[in-house]
This record gives C-alpha cells, structure tokens and sequence, in this order.
RNA sequence: GCCUCUGUGGCGGAAUUGGUAGACGCGCUCGACUCAAAAUCGAGUUUCUUCGGAAGUGCCGGUUCGAGUCCGGCCAGAGGUACCA
C-alpha cells in the first residue's frame, strides 16, 4: 500500500485478521478489570445482514470499543436467533431442510458481519438452533414446570384447514390464511401456557427502577400489563343464580340500568339452551371480525335474555342482556352497564331505549342535565345517587367498595390485562416440547438424562400440517413413568422463548447446563442492550419475565436483565415507482439515475417518481445492499456513515451523497495522519497551547457523547478538531495531536486507525488494545470567553475577556462599545443584567 | 378515541440550570490548481435590507432583563394501543 490513499480493501481484511490472532474480543471471566456487558439483539438469519443491522450493530461495537480502552474487560458477543417461520417456508417453497437453509445463512451473514470489523467475542457464538442450546431450554421448561409456571390449557387458535396447520395472527388476512388464501377457522387446542400473570405486579413495580429505558418501551410494557382497580361483586339474578361482574368505576353504580354478559358466558350458553333465537344472536357475535377496523365500525348489538338483575343497593330490577362487546376473556365477562359514563353502554342503552341516567356532573346544580349525544366519563360530583350525592368521584368509589366489603357482596380487586404466554406452536422448527403423553400417567416431562429431545432429521415438508406431527417414528416413545407405549408431545416452543434467555448463556456457558449461575451474576445485568423499537413489548417482556421466572426456582439471582436499554431508529430511503398498466413498479436505487430534481431509470431513460423517504424493505425496493457500499466505500467509511448526522433514536436517511462524503472523510484522515511525522527538527519544541487545549476538550466531549450514544455528537466533535489540527502550523503538540486523534477514531474507524498507526509509526501494539487518551480538567478551561452584549435583549456586540472577570469589568467593557452605544442612544439606563462568563444584558 | 414522541436553513441536524440560534456534515455558488475532468485547497451559503439594521426555531398568547428551551391553547406528522368494563 502507499501511502497516498488508504485502501479498505487491503487493509480491512489484514486488521480483521490480527484482531483475531491475537484474540483482541474474547471476554475473559476471571479477569479483575471492571466488567461491561454490551449486547446488540441478535439477529435472525433470513439471508444476508441488512442496513438495519449495521445501524444497530455499528452503535454497539463504537461503546464496546470505546469500553475496553477505557479499562473494561468487555463482553460484546454475537449469536443468531435462528428458530422461526422463515425457515419452514423456505423448505416448503425450495425444497430444501430447514436446518441446512438456517445453517447457511448464518454463515454467509458472519463472513459479512466480519467484513465490518466488529468486536465480537465469536468464541461466545452459538445458534437457538443447536440442539446444545435448546437442550438447556427444555430443561429450563420443565424445571418451570415443576415449579408450577407452567400449564395446559384449552385455547382457540387459527387453524388453516387447506394447509391443516395454526396461523399466527398475522397470517391471518381478512379473514384468510395468507398462504392458502382459505377461510381461517378458530378451534380449541390443548396448549401450552407460562403463567406470566403470576409476576405481573413484579413486572410493573419493576418498570420504576429501570431509570435508563426510555420512557416510551416502560410505558408501553405498562400498558400492556394494564393494571386497573374496581370493585367486583355478584348480582342476583331473577333465575336463582349469582352473576359476577367487575367495574372500575364503582361510584356510578347507581347509574346501572341493565347488565351484559358476553357471548361465551355460561349465562348466555344456558339461555341458548332452549332458544334458538338466543343460538343465532351467539352465532352473529362469534362471527363478527376481530381487526381494530371491523371493531371500529361494528354495531352495538345484544339480545335480551328476560333474566333480570337485583340492583345491590336500590334493589331494583335490571335486565339481562348478551352484547356483542362484552369480551369474555377480560375480568368476569359480565358487566353492569353505565349508560351516562361509558360510551360503549351509552351506544347500546340508546339503540334499545334503555333509561340513560346521570349520576356524575359538574356540580350538584347540574343534576338534570342532558347528554349530549354521548356518554360523560370525566370526573365531577356524584348525583341522583343516595347516599353518595354529593361526593367526588374517587371518595365515592372508596365508600362503595368498603359498602360492598362491609355487606359481603363484593370486594375491591386489581385486574390484570396481562395474558398468560401461550407458548404452544403447531410448527417444526422449533425448540420440541419436552413432554411425554402417557393414557395412564398423563403428562410426563422428558427425564433430563435423555435431553436434549432432538428434532428429527427427516422430515417431509411437501404435506401440509406439522411435520412432527406427521412423522412416522418420532412421537412413538414409551411413557418414562410407567413404560406403557405413549406419545411425544409435537408442539414446539414460540420463538421469543429462545430469545428470552440468550444473554445468559452468552455470559457462561458450560456444557453439562444451562449456564454457571456465578459467572452470569458476574457479568449481568447487561450494561448496555441496544436494539429496535419493534421488541419493546413482547421480547423484552417476556425476558424480563424469564428471568424473574428463573430466579423464581432459584437458578439464577439477577432479576432485571437490561441495565441500560436504547432502542435505535430505522434506515430509510426514498423511494423509485411508476405506474405500468395501472400497477405500481418499484425500482431499486440501483436501477435509478439520480438528476436534480428529479430521476430516470437507467434501463431506458424515462422518468420515475420520487415516492416518500421510508423505512428500507424489499417489497418497496428501496434498499442498499451492506455488501456492495463495504466493496466500493470499506468498513470504516459505512460505519462512519452510521454514526453521522442523524441522532440515534432517529431515523436515518440514506444518501449516496452522505456515504461518499464518509469515504472522502476516510482519505483526508489519513491524509492528516500521513503528516504526523512533519513536525520538523525546529518545531519539535514548540507548544501550541490553543490545540493542546483542543484536544483535550475534545478528547473529553467525545467520551462523553459516546457514554451517552450521541454519537452523531461524538462525530461532529472529531470534525471540529480535525479541521483545528489541519490548519495548525507544525509543531510538536500538533504532531501528539494526530497520535491522539488516532485512538479517538478507533472505536469508530477502527482498520483505519491500526493503518496509520502500523504505516506512520504512530505507536506500539494494536490500537484496539490502547488506552483511550488521558484528559487534564486544567486544560478543558479557557482563560479568555466571549461575552455576548445584548441591549433590551438583542445582540449588539461580542468582546473578549478574562474568563473571571468581575461584574463591574464586564459592564464597564460593555459600555465601553461603540455598537452598544449606538443602539442605546443616549437612553437612561435603568438596569445591568451581567452573567460572568456569559454575557451583559443592558436594560433601558 | 386515548397515551407517547417530534416540529429549527435547500437537506440531516447542533444549542449546559432559560443566556451569542443555525455548531458539524451533505448539497449548492464562486475562486485556486489542471489542457480538461476527478481529487484536493480557499471563500461564501436563514430570509429581507435603504448595508444602519430588521425579522426569524409549526401557529396564537403568556411569564421573564432575556424563551428553540418554561406555562396555556391550537395545528401537523410519527409511533403505541383499544369494544379492557
């Protein structure tokens, strides 16, 4: 290589190698330094690395790097989330196994990662996939189950009868399945639950002391937890039988005027029982779309039973409805209706003439009030209602919980929107169930001598259904209890059970279990966990959950698992289409010529439209392949591109111009540090005292900005100093300048800082194994600042002046100008506002 | 509907506890070098201007000596979520 131009694709390579050799990123458990857990979520191996992912991962590597020069032993590892849908569908499509597609990708997706440089820990590397791992996951399941967290239970599912298999949600569109395009059916199956309901209020308490989340994902797990407080209580009913039912708002309960069951609720079954009539009202409900538009639009529909409800406390007479929006499934499936304060009641109560009471207002006064056309949920005063006329809302729903306490018919209760974790998938590529279906001794785990319970190699995925289901031999096994013929369980686990303890076994994994509980509190929690906003619920949920469920057992003591959480923005790009034959076409980047304004396609010159910068996706065509920008740009000017310009919870937006502005940015570095050695025998002892104090404020704000993931702060920052240093005149101090700004870059342009350092002789040893540069605070002070003048809070004029300067030398310095004089034109001066080291605000 | 976040030049975006708005980058303009181009280097780049200044951070108002920042009310966009009783 001369040293003219630095070139990636030489250098990239030779540095990847001798980070390798030398073992740079391997984690060492039994170090004393101080630990740093950095994790980046692990990927899926759906093919090739996507911009996504160098986004993501870029950030991560800047801080590890940035860690381990700071003194940290560092464990930054890499594995792949590599159970999950994909890869059966790309069985069925392509014929080929899942596991050797899997397989495959990954490595094709490590040699690219590789290509970037990062500083991962690959000897830590494994797949959900290997039996090892999944293994240690069946064990984890059945020791939960011996803890009772585990469960079965009748659920309904999607089911597809075309490709005879069950559909997740959202594979489910309008109605159809999204393969077979058949109508999808709802059936029961046994399936598999965790009882995550069981920490709930553990896992909302413990949103308070994760102070370094983002607000945002603790209130959104917050809400989905979605704890509320009401009161439940039973009504008797005109039949004899006792009707629960919970509310939140206690307080209108005099304002009930009628009751709602749901569809599914034994009340309603046993009216069905002898009406017909009753039959197809259910029939109607179950029938009705369950997207938010259907629901949206849906009418409010019911049919009165003839039942009545005994009012608790009037004593009055309420009839029984079954309503199409009761939902079975969230608190009794029953419910007293409130028509003045809830919209939902409000809709019905008005399309079947039931009374619409008030009993909240604004005040006593307004007791008589009419509704506007909808039902009034906000707070107020009590009306029309006995003895709580008069009180506030929240006092009122106090007194009539301990009024319903106190008469034995209700009581005050918390209730969880949160659902237990149905765990079961009807699919083969996953981690099996580890269970045995014996006719004498019922469910029986898989003794843990005989894990893992291995998926069978030759499976047929031609057939529709579960190929585990399907196989011949598989599932015929004896009952371990008893020994009598049985039959495996052929479930497998949901995918986010995988992922719900992988940082664990990346801090320890032995091979006889799971993980060595010590050396995993000794490196968790994860300091640093950075990833997309898509998990902020379910992943990170039911992480944080296995964890509490682990520790529930006794396997482990950690509970939260992530420190530190930040959740990244997208890479967007405009996108490329035109209308052919009334269709839109999209075309890819690379297909497009940009031009001005506006942009033409290569292939025969004609205009195509500029559509909306969005998130980058294949059906849309607007992507970048990482593979071909590292080809023609290197790693470092890609990673720089990454770090650069937009903040990084935001959206980045790709841009040919941005990268090639990195790329040039690449050369000038190395132009500048080409120069290192230029200090010349009769400079060597000059000090440059205004650069030294460059560098050092430098040095200090970019440690900072890394700290807190601003990188494109971080970036600007080395901008700002390589220009300063560029434009210094040679001297000794502009020459340690140069050897400084090669470790300050490292963690973000690393090949190009071993370069430098390897072909200007600017250092000893790999500058991924330096120390990041040490900062004097005397030097981050300047002792002159500019003050700023203002006259009636306008700027007039700047001056210079010692940076302690006093009040009074300040104003005087103030007055003393001309600009200033000139604004105040002989006014009389009422008052001085000065601020040392800031600024003198004159008031006239 | 509810909850959360975001609105600053042509673009991405900076801006301590309220204290010089537009750092830094991209793009663009002009100049130098070159036969020419690329690369590189230098100057400029919020708007208006009578060249003194004036206006300006989505809109309207308020607090303050001073507001991008704080308060009240709107508007727009993004994300989350929902017949959750």
């Amino acid at each position: 290589m001369t040293a003219e131009r630095f070139d990636p694709a030489v250098a990239d390579g030779r540095w990847q190698a001798a980070w390798d050799d030398a073992r740079c990123f391997e984690a060492d458990s039994a170090s004393t330094k101080p630990k740093s857990y950095v994790l980046e979520m692990f990927p899926y191996p759906s093919g090739r690395i996507h911009i996504g992912h160098v986004r993501n991962y870029t950030m991560g590597d800047v801080l590890a790097r940035y860690r381990k020069l700071k003194g940290f032993e560092v464990l930054h590892p890499m594995g792949w989330d590599a159970f999950g849908m994909p890869a059966e569908n790309a069985a069925m499509e392509k014929g080929v196994h899942p596991g050797g597609w899997t397989y495959d990708n990954i490595a094709t997706m490590k040699g690219q990662l590789k290509q970037l440089g990062f500083a991962l820990d690959w000897s830590r590397e494994f797949a959900t996939c290997d039996p090892e791992y999944y293994g240690h996951e069946q064990a984890q399941f059945i020791d939960l189950y011996e803890a009772g967290l585990v469960y079965r239970k009748e659920s309904e599912v999607n089911w597809d009868p075309v490709d005879m298999t069950v559909l997740a949600n959202e594979q489910v569109i309008d109605g159809k399945g999204w393969r077979s395009g058949a109508e999808v059916e709802k059936r029961k199956l046994n399936q598999w639950f965790l009882k995550i309901t069981q920490f709930a209020d553990d896992l909302l308490t413990g949103l308070d002391g994760l102070e370094n989340w983002p607000e945002k994902v603790r209130l959104m797990q917050a809400n989905w937890i979605g704890k509320s407080k009401g009161l439940e209580f039973a009504f008797d009913l005109s039949n004899g039988d006792k009707l629960p039912v919970y509310t939140t708002r206690p307080d209108t309960i005099f304002g009930a005027s009628f009751v709602a069951v749901a569809a599914d609720h034994p009340v309603a079954q046993a009216v069905a029982a002898d009406s017909t009539e009753a039959q197809d009202f259910i029939a109607l409900c179950k029938k009705g779309g369950t997207t938010a538009a259907a629901l949206e639009t849906a009418e409010k529909l019911g049919f009165d039973t003839g039942i009545t409800a005994r009012h608790p406390f009037s004593g009055e007479p309420l009839p029984v409805y079954i309503a199409n929006f009761v939902l079975m499934d969230y608190g009794t499936g029953a419910i007293m209706a409130v028509p003045g304060h809830d919209q939902r009641d409000f809709e019905f109560a008005t399309k079947y003439g039931l009374p619409i009471p008030r009993v909240v207002a604004g005040s006593l006064e307004d007791s008589g009030k009419p509704f506007d056309g909808e039902a009034e949920a906000g707070d107020g005063v009590l009306v029309n209602s006995d003895f709580l006329t008069g009180m506030a809302v929240e006092e009122a729903k106090a007194e009539v919980i301990s009024r319903a306490e106190a008469g034995g018919w209700g009581r005050g209760t918390v209730v969880w929107r949160l659902r237990d974790w149905g765990v079961s998938r009807q699919r083969y590529w996953g981690t099996p169930i580890p269970f045995i279906h014996c006719d004498a001794c019922g469910v029986v785990p898989v003794p843990k001598d005989q894990l893992p319970v291995k998926l069978p190699e030759d499976v047929d995925f031609k057939t529709p259904g579960n190929p585990l289901e399907r196989h011949p031999t598989w599932k015929h096994v004896d009952c371990p209890k008893c020994g009598a013929a049985a039959r495996r369980e052929t479930d497998t686990l949901d995918t986010f059970v995988n992922s719900s303890w992988y940082f664990l076994r990346f801090a320890s994994q032995p091979k006889d279990k799971a993980f060595d509980p010590a050396e995993v509190a000794q490196w968790l929690p994860v300091d640093q966990y950075i990833g997309g906003i898509e998990h902020a619920i379910l992943h990170l949920l039911y992480a944080r959950f296995w964890t509490r469920a682990l520790a529930h057992v006794g396997a482990l003591e950690v509970k939260e698992p992530f420190a530190s959480l930040f959740t990244q923005g997208m890479v967007t790009h405009e996108t490329y289409g035109r209308k052919v034959d009334g269709r839109e076409v999209w075309y890819t980047p690379a297909e497009v010529e940009r031009t001005g304004n506006g942009a033409t396609l290569k292939a025969d010159g004609q205009p195509v439209q500029i559509g909306k910068v969005i998130k980058m996706s294949k059906s849309k065509k607007n992507v970048v392949d990482p593979e071909d920008i590292i080809r023609d740009y290197g790693a470092d000017a890609v990673r720089w591109f990454m770090l650069s310009d937009s903040p990084p919870e935001r959206d980045l937006p790709w841009s040919e111009a941005g990268i090639e502005g990195c790329g040039r940015f690449v050369q000038r570095l190395w132009r500048l540090f080409a120069q290192a050695g230029n200090g010349g025998a009769g400079a060597d002892a000059e000090v440059d005292m205004a650069l030294e104090r460059k560098i050092h404020q430098t040095v200090a704000a970019v440690a900072e900005d890394i700290e807190a993931l601003s990188f494109n702060k971080a970036v600007a920052r080395i901008y700002e100093l390589v220009g300063a240093v560029e434009k210094a005149p040679l001297s000794s101090s502009r020459n340690s300048a140069i050897r400084t700004l090669v470790v300050l870059v490292a963690p973000m342009m690393p090949h190009l800082a071993e370069e430098a350092r390897a072909q200007f002789n600017l250092g000893i040893g790999l500058v991924a194994e330096d120390s990041w540069p040490k900062v004097d605070p005397a030097m981050l002070v300047e002792d002159e600042v500019t003050i700023a003048v203002q006259h009636k809070g306008k700027l007039r004029d700047t001056l210079t002046a010692p940076k302690d300067a006093s009040k009074e030398d300040l104003e005087a310095l103030a007055l003393a100008s001309e600009k200033v004089q000139r604004s105040i034109d002989g006014a009389e001066i009422r008052k001085v506002i000065v601020v040392p080291g800031r600024l003198v605000n004159i008031v006239t």
